[in-house]
DNA sequence: CTGAAAGCGCTTACAG
DNA sequence: CTGAAAGCGCTTACAG
């Protein structure tokens, strides 16, 4: 097991000079052919291959994407993060991922290091000095910020919760309760406007537990339900994880849903169609999402290429969210 | 927005030379008091950070793990990669992500372009003298590969199985099956080898169904059980989700879990306690699996110091899985 | 304690 | 088409 070689072995090998090498490996056509023979066989022979760091130093830029999320345990990122992985593998690029919440001076670091030359950023919630400070391309995707000076991708929540509404008051439920998301969450505080103004145009009643999107946030949601007087019987969940929280724990209460009480969540992670009632909920298309957002950054980084951010379009770009009607929801009781 | 500076910028500000920069920033102690001061002054006045690629570059090692997993949509991953990125976050590491089967050039780079100095791999099936082939301190976790000249860590599946087997066999269940997972993945051979090993020695009688882990086949499995003119009592699905797969579909085909068919999984995913009914199932410790890796890959990267990779203890270092009761299991019909 | 100089491993004008 | 030389932005023996 010997020492790797670098270019320079490869070209005394050859009997060339390290420029030509590397030219005959980035533009093989602007070499001679017997040339680019020699060096070909000395990169066989010795098992060369390029030391991308000293590359990217010298050509100033990390051909490396940053990803940033609030909660990298969260399974709602799982098939985003593959999907960016993805488009950037294709074009080269190698995938650098943190959880966002690591602390300012970390934080501003990574983006400041030169390991990074583009950043996909999945938090509303940091600091904009640190984001707007980085001058890197950068595209948000999911969560925002408008203090961000970035563009912004995503599905359009407000719409989403709409059909929400709409869904349960066509099922001919009147009162209805919204579990949100936690008030400093722009996802959350979205949905939540959405889904309000849109029952409240229907003549809903409305009610609102605030939650955190989580599987026990749902549960606990559930017993304060069951504890009122008069339960709504139509009740949309911020999460899908929320949802199945609160169903889980309403069947242990001994209620039926969709017979007493109708549910339904947001995402449609994997588990919904096969959860007991399958879940109505609003579909994301999070594969879509990761794609786009990476295919937007890259272009940002050609643009750029080291001007630092570009123009940015002022209006979000909205990648479409369905309604899926399945078997949490029905008719209203009596 | 003037260009970033640069550590001449500082150096020139201070009246020192790059070199005492560098001291001041990375040891302070050697340099003088005033000196220092000064140079942190500067630093601070051209908002200086330090280029971690240049760094990098000269210290030949870049400060950065390399995360490989078959399939990053996979939600199993979310904990461990979130784990990873911690201990190595706290390290003062980086995390780059990739799924391992981007392909056999591409991948071979990976491991091989100077951008990382450690890495995790959870995948079993990569051609050995890929692996084998990085120069780089690398630990195997979960998935394995006997091939691989590297230490590794993870449960011990054919014990876990065990537990699995013992666990019907208790509720008194005398015919059981096995929906696997696919016949070359180490993970799903150990765990069906494991269950029929116990199961033998407790009289059972045995089925083996091939799936391939998700929640479709676990689908597909339910049907084929149900086709079956004697069905066994005690089923033992290699994942989570193909055991909510399966459950799924008993119940739509009008079964009831556990009193027709009792369902167990493996993995303990979120979702596992909150499905209905809650599922039984065998607990990993993801968490704790991604920070044992990393602290332990750190080890090795720390006595590396580009030594390539260093002593293997043969023995793989085993982690604590736990049977979980829930719900989904019970006595045997009848 | 501090600086001048070499060098990490590449690429790329500039000349020829 | 090819090479000598400079340089990406740092760090680190080596001297003093």
């Amino acid at each position: 097991m010997t020492a790797r070689a670098r270019i320079k072995d490869v070209a005394t090998l050859a009997g060339v000079s390290t420029a030509t090498v590397s030219r005959a490996l980035s533009s093989p056509d602007s070499v001679g052919p017997a040339t680019r023979e020699r060096v070909m066989e000395a990169v066989k022979a010795t098992g060369y291959r390029i030391n991308a760091a000293a590359r990217d130093l010298r050509q100033r830029r990390a051909r490396s994407i940053l990803m940033l999320a609030p909660n990298l345990s969260n399974t709602f990122f799982s098939q985003i993060i593959a999907a960016v992985q993805d488009v950037a593998s294709e074009a080269g690029l190698t995938v650098q991922i943190s959880d966002s919440r690591i602390g300012r001076e970390r934080l501003v670091s990574l983006g400041y290091d030169g390991r990074a030359d583009g950043i996909v950023l999945l938090d509303g919630n940091l600091a904009p000095d640190v984001v707007n400070g980085w001058h890197l391309p950068l595209i948000q995707l999911s969560e925002w910020n408008d203090a961000y000076n970035a563009p912004r991708l995503g599905i359009d929540n407000r719409a989403a919760a709409h059909l929400a509404a709409g869904h349960l008051a066509a099922l001919g439920h009147r009162t209805v309760l919204h579990v949100s998301g936690p008030e400093d969450n722009v996802l959350a505080v979205t949905r939540r406007a959405g889904f309000l103004e849109k029952a409240g145009d229907l003549g809903l009643e409305t009610g609102v537990f605030e939650a955190d999107f989580t599987l026990e946030a749902g549960a606990e949601a559930a017993r304060r339900w069951a504890a009122l007087d008069a339960r709504p019987t139509g009740v949309f969940c911020a999460s899908d994880e929320c949802a199945l929280g609160f169903i889980s724990e309403c069947v242990h209460m001994g209620f039926d849903v969709p017979g007493d009480v109708s549910v339904m969540g947001f995402d449609d992670i994997d588990f919904a169609d096969r959860f007991l009632p399958a879940l109505t909920t609003i579909h994301q298309p999070r594969k879509r999402m990761g794609a786009a957002a990476a295919e937007r950054l890259i272009e940002m980084m050609q643009g750029a290429q080291g001007k630092g951010r570009h123009s940015i379009s002022a209006a979000p770009t909205h990648i479409d969210a369905t309604l899926v009607e399945r078997d949490s929801t029905g008719p209203v009781p009596g």
